[in-house]
DNA sequence: AATGAATGAGCATTCATTCAT
DNA sequence: TATGAATGAATGCTCATTCAT
């Protein structure tokens, strides 16, 4: 198997990668000691005894793929040009996340989803939260930020369950809304509004 | 063990139920024939006969929760009052669920979101948004009940996930923003708005 | 499952059909009351109630085999024409099974080799040696017969085994040395002959 | 069940031969990490671990046959008699494996013919045929040497799958047609000749 | 005569974890 | 400090067979 290595110090941050790229392949159901082991290519015993259990290595994972996601959102160029607004930006990173990024997407939130039922899961689901608003902060107040962020949430899961592709227009509109700009209308007719599926 | 039962056409419906206890209890990780069976006092045989695999015990049980939730949106007082606003009424329906039905729309949305990583689930997952779109027909357009569910989902997984206390006024506000009532202000002050989490 | 067959005579033949398909498909061991009657497209009691054991169903599929084995050859243009050598005809005849059919010599091998560990196979796989041996009759003596038959087998299953090209001259050497031609060279240069798999 | 033993570095060894005699008792289809474990009075934890599949068990188990008929064709006296025809030893090793050792080589067989359909066993097999060109190399040439092999596994299936009793004056005469001593005629009268079953 | 339902046994395989080194 | 060996429990699933219609 792994041929030995005397002085691999990151040998831990290997085996988070690895523990990612199962979960991306074969979703949490198929991680274990033993599948990051093999994908990281470190002998079993080495992932039970940097993790002592998978909680350890999936709160590490999820840690991991915040911070990737984080930056992507505060180092985003349409949040950082002061002249788009604030609906359209969010609606183009999104677009760019469900289109191109869409595995890692799935992954993020196949992570941040599993804290409904792991709790140790919780409070690092909770640092996303934080990610979230830190960039989002000084565009505008807590209760919009948060509603922005529950309508983010909610769409992506949409097109993430669905089979429909992404209408960036429609969610410009709603985060539009959202936003308080009330009397904005949808530019896409309403009859050809993303509620039903084109095909199965 | 279970007592021999030539005659009991409804087991089929009785391991469902059992299912559904069973992932209400140790989530969808802890359902297995075997955990099926037993909460159903069945001999293990008899769940894998009438379901060939776990995907199908699974669509099963989505089905029969899509059944009941959709009923009790569709059934519910506050959407059927004609003098309450469409956003309040959601607003309140959250709030049921949320508090007392909490573990049901907990195990609800736990099957609804494993359809991201079980495909045999997708079907079943558009049927749940069909339901609800029947219930909206008729007070708003699509593109906007697509918006609304979207919003609800967020919210409903930002309290699920969190443990701050749902704030159905803040949540008013917000569909009612969807809705295109723009000009609505949150009636709760901003800084207590619900992006910090009160307690961990 | 099945469309109701009220009158199905031949239902006994087509569920023989199907078994062959699912040996050939998987082998002996992919064998089932189960598979067979999906493979036949008729309920599983079908099978059930018309082979009582999995034993019957395999003696059922040997025998008609050997049946359509036997027909090839004999009637085999190469065993009728009076011209060509019982040597030349017999390497012929191996040729083309080891070549186009080589998956129904195969299934066919599998069938008869597994009368080995189940004896309710042996008389149907004896009833295989006197279809050869009524396809010899006449051309060669019966000691003689007896070991073209065993040198035919070992050859096919040296080639089912191994992965060389069938050799033709070869065989047809071979062949004529037991049919006591003693002083027959082999035609091949000895140094090519097929005793070295020439891949993996 | 078994006592711990925490000190075992012959424990690989011993499942295998524990799975040799499982074959050779209940044949192939009757070889599973439970009746190995049982047989080698070791937890079924330890057969999986040594062996993941049971493929990996079977090509162990083929090895080992192939190794010990190996030796006992290498060092068989016949062959090494240099006064000993290459057909008279050959029909006489035969005679011996055919007879007292039937056990063994009727389990040799089944596990060099499961090739046939597992192609994990297929390297092991060309193995065995290795071992046989060894211990003729020097008596013949390889193309006669294969046709050699041929026969001897033709005629031992024969006698394996019929109930006659062997008759080494007809293999000597056939093997030593096979050596191309053509004029070579049958001692046995013809009309004896082991083509006709005796019994049922 | 034919079949859907039912069931207990068994299967290969994966696993978290323990332990000795 | 790391890690290979070991193991009992559990998993999804298939099966031959029985039984009541």
């Amino acid at each position: 198997m792994a041929r030995p290595r005397r002085h691999d110090p990151d040998r831990r941050e290997r085996i988070v990668d690895a523990a990612l790229r199962v979960v991306g392949r074969d979703g949490i159901a198929g991680l274990s000691h033993r599948t990051a082991a093999a994908e990281a290519d470190v002998p079993l015993g080495s992932t039970t005894y940097h993790f002592g259990s998978l909680d350890e290595l999936l709160v590490a994972a999820l840690r991991r793929t915040n911070g990737v996601f984080g930056r992507t959102l505060r180092e985003s160029p349409e949040l950082a040009d002061p002249d788009l607004d604030l609906a359209t930006a969010l609606a183009r990173v999104m677009g760019r996340w469900l289109g191109e990024d869409r595995a890692e997407l799935e992954l993020a939130y196949e992570l941040y989803l599993a804290a409904l039922r792991r709790p140790a899961l919780r409070p690092v689901a909770e640092e996303w939260a934080g990610e979230v608003r830190t960039a989002l902060a000084g565009r505008t107040d807590p209760a919009t930020a948060g509603a922005l962020v529950a309508m983010t949430d909610g769409l992506c899961l949409m097109y993430l369950l669905g089979g429909r592709p992404y209408q960036e227009e429609h969610a410009r509109t709603m985060l539009a809304r959202v936003l308080g700009e009330g009397s904005e209308n949808p530019a896409v007719p309403l009859a050809e509004a993303p509620t039903e599926p084109t095909g199965t």
